[in-house]
RNA sequence: GGAGAGAUGGCUGAGUGGUCGAAAGCGCUCCCCUGCUAAGGGAGUAUACGUUAAUAGCGUAUCGAGGGUUCGAAUCCCUCUCUCUCCGCCA
């Protein structure tokens, strides 16, 4: 959520910052609509202090036993006033709120411009895409030739868009799991953490995927109903929803795995092939809770986390800063990971890092007590994988593919592989 | 799933219709006193919103959440959520 104040106090710079986007903001009908908000607000109160005074002095009569009957008639047509406005101002407070929860976050000024992905900006390579000296297969095939990666068992059990993985692929992608935590913990300062998979609409409003993208979500049909997680972000930012901590508790640098659940509504003849588009995929995630001094560092911090993984899996990947058009709705800057795909040859989205500013925290209400003036202030937020353990694992077989459809385990793997340092079809 | 108890400020804990945003204690902050230490005295100590130049005043809301009764609700009624205890079941 953007600040109230700055909307009201700026609406015409708000707008132009979102135009960025592609969002079209009608800061006149905002204002028009907040103009009404603050006369119906101040009428209700007034009415309201009216009632509390009399009720007051209703009181203290009758606690010296005075007769209350003129005092009773005097306030007789307040309730039915003041019920009015308390109405008419629940009604705009309402329509308030739903165009505010509906805005894109703010973009930070040096987020590049652009309409769609064609605009994201190439920050930086690493790595050499290895050189072939025979045809790369891609997953889907290897993973058939391997005998480990089944598609048509998936579809038998659940339809499209999911994986069954089978022995050292199974595996492989559990020592990933732990290899990727193992770093994030022991190295990089994030406290490992497990959490809940099922979250109520709450969170999903406090971190931006409600109300506007519930049909990204998997709903189960509870009441109330329980939203499965479309990424462990959810869970992790919202643990910090309604509190006001303290200065010295930050940064938190948070870490999970879990599964993640996305219905993948309106991407139909997207990435049908594979298992890199699915409706559920294991992911490591980073998420975190900052200050706002600390905010723009830690998104450089987060993202080179997440490049480690990379660079110890020999991974060659490329950073890039999304564009204006092409960034995340409650993200005020994005950097994508993306890896080289030799079965595709293009570069695909392995991780997403994003800086949210105080836009979860604000929907969150989560603050920091400022250590100087003792006010509480909203914290920043950021998260990002580190990384996708679904997509890591198509890197890993396909960069790692020898000519006879064998794969051969990343070194800093064969630790968690228990001596298996080939996957070869049987 | 069944039965019961409970939810009040940073914490403990009073408060069953009327100057209650809320006693008291603890903690914390500031000041005073005290030749060290210990003790003592005083003042202050929630959050959000509105108004405002204002982190000054003033107003409004908040005693788990939502609704109701009433001139007036922490207090009465209804619904829900959560916590605890016991029973059952279970990985």
């Amino acid at each position: 959520m953007i600040d109230p104040k700055r909307l009201r106090q700026s609406a015409p710079e708000v707008a132009r910052n979102l135009a960025r986007r592609g969002f079209e903001f009608d800061a006149d009908a905002y204002l028009a609509l907040e103009e009404r908000r603050k006369t119906l607000q101040v009428r209700t109160e007034k009415l309201r202090g009216e009632r509390n005074t009399s009720a007051k002095s209703i009181g203290r009569a009758k606690a010296r036993g005075e007769d209350i009957q003129p005092l009773l008639a005097a306030v007789e047509d307040l309730g039915a006033n003041l019920e009015a406005a308390e109405g008419s101002l629940a009604e705009v407070q309402a329509a308030l709120q739903d165009i505010e929860l509906g805005l894109p976050n703010l973009l930070l000024d040096d987020v590049p411009d652009g309409g769609d992905e064609t605009g994201n900006l190439e920050i930086r390579r690493w790595g050499e895409c290895r050189s072939f000296d025979f045809a790369p297969r891609d997953h889907v095939e290897l993973g058939a030739l391997l005998g480990m990666l089944d598609f048509d068992a998936a579809s038998r059990l659940s339809g499209s868009r999911f994986a069954v993985l089978r022995g050292g692929l199974a595996r492989l992608q559990r020592a990933l799991i732990q290899f990727m935590l193992d770093i994030h913990t022991a190295e990089h300062g994030y406290e490992e953490t497990y959490v809940p998979y099922l979250v109520h609409s709450e969170s999903l409003v406090g971190t931006s995927q409600l109300p506007k993208f519930e049909a990204d979500l998997f709903r189960i049909a509870s009441e109330p109903p329980f939203y499965l997680i479309p990424t462990a972000e959810v869970p992790l930012t919202n643990l910090v929803r309604e509190q006001i901590l303290d200065a010295e508790d930050l940064p938190i640098r948070l870490a999970a795995h879990t599964p993640c659940f996305r219905s993948e509504a309106g991407s139909y003849g997207q990435d049908t092939r594979g298992m890199i588009r699915q409706h559920q995929f294991e992911k490591v995630e980073l998420v975190q809770l900052v200050t706002a001094e600390q905010s723009a560092h830690a998104l450089e911090a987060l993202t080179g986390h997440a490049e480690t993984v990379l660079k110890r899996l020999e991974l060659p990947y490329r950073v890039v800063s999304l564009c204006a058009g092409d960034i995340g709705f409650g993200a005020a800057k994005t950097y994508d990971l993306e890896v080289w795909l030799p079965g595709q040859e293009r570069y695909r989205e392995i991780s997403s890092c994003s800086v949210y500013t105080d836009f979860q925290a604000r929907r969150m209400k989560a603050r920091v007590r400022n250590a100087e003036t003792g006010k509480p202030e909203f914290i920043h937020t950021l998260n990002g994988s580190g990384v996708a353990a679904g997509r890591a694992l198509i890197a890993i077989v396909e960069n790692y593919q020898q000519p006879d459809g064998s794969i051969q385990v990343p070194t800093v793997l064969e630790p968690y592989m228990g001596g298996t340092t080939v996957l070869a079809p049987a």
